[in-house]
DNA sequence: TATGAATGAGGCTTCATTCAT
DNA sequence: CATGAATGAAGCCTCATTCAT
């Protein structure tokens, strides 16, 4: 139970952190903030995570490992299965919007700090990003083998894939301000997952391919 | 003479704001750096834009109001032209790109910034966002006036089109690190404009429309 | 006795504060000065007291709560008693006079600043001078209910006590330079009852009343 | 007129800075408060009065030169006149009143200031006090000799008096609003001149003496 | 485990002043 | 005479952190 006590305690400060940080940027915010929302003490912050940095560092993990997990699971089933009917690499964007849309906080908050050049936000860079490319170029290639074929070249593909799946997140004030598309409630996945395959439709020639 | 003294020691204090701001944020950054930066006195900052958020104002409008100015003029040029071959929406998309690239540092700042979500950031959003989106329509509409046919819904391909203007320069970074497309050089906004040029072509229908 | 060591820090702090705004005034005092001479941290004061401002409002309060205090009682106490050979309101002017010898540095900066008008200032007046001025008229009632005639109208009466109360603490320089009566001397409180008895004396009619 | 300019300009300074430390204190004004209230540039302030403190100083020469003239101005007449039956101190004490009344900005302000022990002050004090009290001393000399007898000791007489002098105008405050008696009204001289009055009567016996 | 006291560093701003014009 | 640019010093405050408990 005192585990569990710690757990709780934890998880609670991380919570109100990703919620500031969502809301005014990591360096705008403030431990004591933190703390005082999250009705612990100060000093039990550096306690948990031994300092601010360590905060952040946690916090950014708590979003792109299960990012990467959750990218790898589609990419292994997908290979299991092999299923010639289906676009893999389309469900895999599906997930991916799901997973940000319910934690929409830690999304935009993670996308935007990536955008900094510390060295922290570099060494992360290094090791997840490329993680997560390499995954793509294997469902890609896994589906070209299908018989797919996209119109434009493979890069252009994957970028524009990969800056449609976080920008929503990154940019929701100026998406839901002036498109009404809202990427904190539940329907926005359904309703993105959409504009994705429009788009997907657009940029791949038609094939036997369903979008699931 | 007095005045251009002025001008000067203001300017460069906001390029050295801008870079720095452009590197680690504005939060992050000190005006003490700014203002060594600079090689100016720390007080000049105060001095000159009563405070940092007054200089974080002058820096965002110093990008926005351009870059709104740009596809105002193309808007504009657009229609006493009219000329029916051409896709006057995507020539306004160039000429923002390679607006962006040449003030790349201001881009991704100004982009970045407004992703927080401060009272000052909602009323530029409110302001310049709007007019942006305004004038997209516009053009769009024009478009479609002159035989170009969208697969995809009017709203979806504007949504698509203004976060492909803004993404590659907000998300640098990874873009630079993952695909090698360097929107810091010059060349890159031939690159990017045939980025966009293809992804035009898979959501359009085929027309007499050529590409500038 | 954590509590304990925690109200020296704090009362250390207002010590050195009231020794320095006695001495120069609040607005010349700065929270360096006072920390410094209460070797404390700068911080230290602004965790106590939550900014310079806060400072100034416990001390003021340190003087004119403990001010009211001793006038409420000795009201209460001259009600009970009812003592028709004395006069209750000279007894409360000679303790406020003592308290004030024994507080002077607090009363002399206390009575400046109210000189001064600030919003807060002008808060604590509305609270504390208002309920002053009724107890003293109180007790002008009660006198006059015993047979003492004022020769002079009861609002001059009163303006006359009280600047005689504050004004020698208030202007104990001058008062100390020019006639040699030193308001942070022990002895002055025995000394200013002697001009107080002679003014009252003055302007009352001889009675039965004999003044302690 | 260029001299004229410059009075003007410089007396529009000081009228500005009165008023301000009349409401705030000295230290707590900025000298561009007082430019900008004057419609000056920052500079000027310094150029007339070399420095913050040069200004101060002024401020407080043009209250008590005029203030220490007119009472020698008095006891001069007054030795010449040598009216019997008139108490000339009450009319020095008349005649400051109203030319108080005529400042009392400057009154309030010059009082408080005196209230501080800064080296500058304590210069001051031992220059024009000392001077005030030997033409008080002179005064009353006079007025015994014209066989006023007084109740009380000579010293806690003047004490009391001078004391009187200034009161008003350095509470004014608390003055006005406890007993709405307002020293910034014309009509405050006559009022207050009866206080002094009736205090008078009190503290000395009756004579031929008439009270202008 | 969790806290409150206390701190040193640094941040932003304001101030009074100077200097060239 | 009067000004605007620019500055160094200082002011207050907030921050993240540590330490004893």
């Amino acid at each position: 139970m005192a585990i569990l006590q710690q757990r709780e305690t934890k998880s609670e400060v991380m919570i109100a952190a990703v919620d500031l940080f969502y809301t005014k940027g990591y360096h705008a915010t403030s431990i004591r903030e933190i703390s005082s929302k999250a009705g612990v003490n100060v000093a039990t912050v550096s306690y948990y995570f031994a300092g601010k940095q360590g905060l952040l560092e946690e916090c950014l993990l708590a979003f792109f490992e299960p990012y990467l997990d959750l990218l790898q699971k589609v990419a292994d089933s997908s290979i299991l299965k092999n299923d010639p009917t289906r676009s893999h690499m389309m469900e895999a964007a599906f997930s991916l919007i799901e997973f940000q849309q319910q934690n929409h906080r830690f999304a935009r908050f993670a996308w935007r700090e990536v955008t900094m050049d510390s060295q922290m936000v570099r060494e992360m860079t290094s090791c997840y990003l490329r993680k997560e490319q390499y995954i793509w170029k294997l469902l890609l290639a896994q589906d070209i083998e299908k018989g797919i074929s996209i119109k434009i070249s493979p890069s252009f593909f994957l970028i524009q894939l990969t800056s449609m799946l976080s920008m929503p997140f990154l940019q929701s004030q100026t998406i839901q301000e002036l498109w009404n598309i809202n990427p904190s409630e539940k329907h926005f996945t359904r309703e993105y997952s959409c504009i994705l395959r429009e788009w997907y439709l657009g940029v791949t020639c038609e094939s036997a391919i369903t979008l699931g």
